[in-house]
DNA sequence: TCACAAAGAACGAACGTTCGTTCTTTAATT
DNA sequence: AATTAAAGAACGAACGTTCGTTCTTTGTGA
């Protein structure tokens, strides 16, 4: 009781948690109001500490948003993981991984944020940089499932993302049976147009 | 000479003009900077007025992006009759609307303020509603080119609808070929998936 | 002692909006 | 047809607020 322990706290520890908090809750409101709606003493004020405070964690408002970034890839390795284990059948990898990746991307929090990133991409090269990496990733894993002829496999692959996004996004104001439909329906639109391609092989 | 003539600019049919020509400087700022990164300084000096007077034509900055997303209503209404005449093909009129909303998606202007507008239809249910009637349109002529036996056409014509944008807005950043071939797997795609579905009747 | 987290106060700049006023055009009255 | 009231378009200036950021000072744990 007496001891002096630094053991579960110690500086730096601390430091890290706290600056991790402070990422999630920008991330809160940069969902409710957007990036450039939030100001630094919103989430300052949100986080508990003060405004002057927040940047001695972070040297600004774009460091913050890189931050969050960073966020969505690690929300997206374990998806990637199994997507890319080539223990299991191709065509059921990637089905599973369409329902997962549906199912991410039509929780409100995710394609609210997005949303806001991909516009923000749009003009700031530096964030749109930033996802690149992943995406790239991202359609390499998607083509690797697809037929080994496959013509162009990362424009297919791109395709089949972007289809279980644009459902996902789709699906983010429905009712729970909408989405359970709209999910069903897309994966049956991935499975057929992949499969006929493995037809024509 | 001496006619007095009202006829070529009569006042409301000025106002009018002037209007029209604000709103078109205010999207290209939007497009270019986005829409909380452009001020009403901005959007006045452009379009070469006072900051005041730009309040005389619009009570203020809502209202401005209001009379842009009808812009989008206008450009797509073209489209839409072409989909809609029912004169020809199904299939036929829904590759060749495809392909042309396909190209008007992939134009950088129309891509960077459609990703602003969802965005910010996100937060704002304004902007979100304003977009709505429009859209339900869209579903509901591209349901209308699918199979007639089709359970649910129009959860399929949001796949489809959402494949084209998606895929459009691929294509944004990419070289002349690479977006034809982009242009081409994704009627490709639609083909395939749209015609299967046929065949299960 | 010494580095650093934390705080309050303050910075210039930009924000959306409103002000009072002038000029010009349309409408109404004589 | 001439005169006057009403209305809209235009302006520069300023409103109060918020922005992102920096400065200076005060504890406090290593």
């Amino acid at each position: 009781m007496a001891e002096t322990r630094p053991q579960s706290t110690s500086r730096l520890e601390k430091s890290a948690k706290r600056r991790q908090m402070i990422v999630e809750t920008a991330a809160g409101l940069f969902i409710e109001k957007g990036f450039h709606q939030t100001g630094m003493r919103d989430i300052a004020g949100k986080a508990g500490i003060s405004l002057s405070n927040l940047y001695n964690h972070f040297k600004g408002k774009n460091e913050i948003i890189a931050a969050i970034s960073e966020l969505e890839t690690v929300e997206l390795d374990p998806l990637l993981r199994r997507l890319e284990d080539t223990s299991r059948n191709r065509m059921e990898r990637l089905l599973q991984f369409a329902a997962a990746y549906f199912d991410l991307c039509s929780s409100p929090a995710h394609a609210a944020l997005s949303a806001e990133i991909v516009a923000e991409a749009f003009r700031n090269p530096e964030i749109g940089g930033l996802f690149e990496q992943t995406r790239a990733r991202l359609v390499q894993a998607v083509a690797n499932c697809l037929p080994t002829f496959e013509e162009n496999p990362a424009t297919s692959a791109e395709l089949v993302l972007g289809l279980i996004e644009r459902s996902g996004q789709n699906a983010v104001s429905r009712d729970v049976s909408t989405r359970k439909q709209l999910r069903q329906s897309m994966l049956a639109f991935v499975e057929r147009a992949v499969g006929t391609e493995l037809k024509h092989g």
